[in-house]
DNA sequence: TAAGTGATACGC
DNA sequence: CGTATCACTTAC
């Protein structure tokens, strides 16, 4: 068993984020290895996209976003909440998939139905941004999952970017459907 | 429904 | 420099 290959990531952000429905994201810490399933996402897609942090430019923040694909993009927002992203298409294009919420290990009484809330929890924080996420050995990887069928697939515009104008409409949000670990709102 | 929280980006 | 803004969460 492998992790996720580098060439997963070089796609369009767009159908990165439904594939990564099912994906199983592996946080090594200290204390121990947790394990958790990827059940909602968000794509933000180019310097077009009025809602990708990209589409201020390359700045101290976004740069991971134009970095090579594969790698984390983790940033503060609010004072207080970490987000952790996936950077997809190839080095120079800005491109990322938000992770907003996985099904906690289900030994552990975790919320992780929530962007601020999943990083809190399993401990990802701005140590781990640019961090590559293809790695056998890293601190923060993603492996393959069992997948959502599209009978079960949620589709709908993103979360909280309504700032973006038109670019809030597209549906680019996607969710596990029979999941309980989605973000309410 | 609103406040909390601090890095960031941009204007002066 | 100052300050508006923010891919959220939780408690009124």
């Amino acid at each position: 068993m492998t992790p996720l290959p580098r060439a997963f990531f070089e796609d369009d952000p767009v159908p990165v984020a439904r594939a990564l429905l099912g994906a199983t994201l592996v946080v090594s810490q200290p204390a121990g290895i947790l394990r958790a399933r990827i059940v909602e996402t968000e794509a933000y897609r180019g310097k077009e996209d009025l809602a990708c942090h990209a589409a201020k430019g390359r700045t101290a923040r976004t740069d991971p976003m134009f970095g090579p694909p594969g790698h984390a993009y983790v940033y503060l927002i609010y004072g207080m909440y970490e987000l952790l992203n996936v950077v997809t298409w190839p080095e120079g294009r800005p491109a990322a998939v938000l992770i907003r919420a996985v099904e906690p290990p289900s030994t552990l009484a975790l919320r992780t139905d929530g962007p601020g809330k999943l990083t809190r929890a399993l401990g990802i924080g701005r140590a781990l941004n640019r961090q590559d996420l293809c790695a056998v050995d890293s601190p923060l990887s993603l492996w393959p999952g069992e997948s959502v069928p599209d009978a079960h697939l949620g589709v709908g515009p993103r979360i909280g970017v309504d700032y973006a104008g038109e670019w809030a409409t597209r549906p680019w949000r996607f969710w596990d459907a029979r999941s309980k670990w989605v973000s309410r709102r």
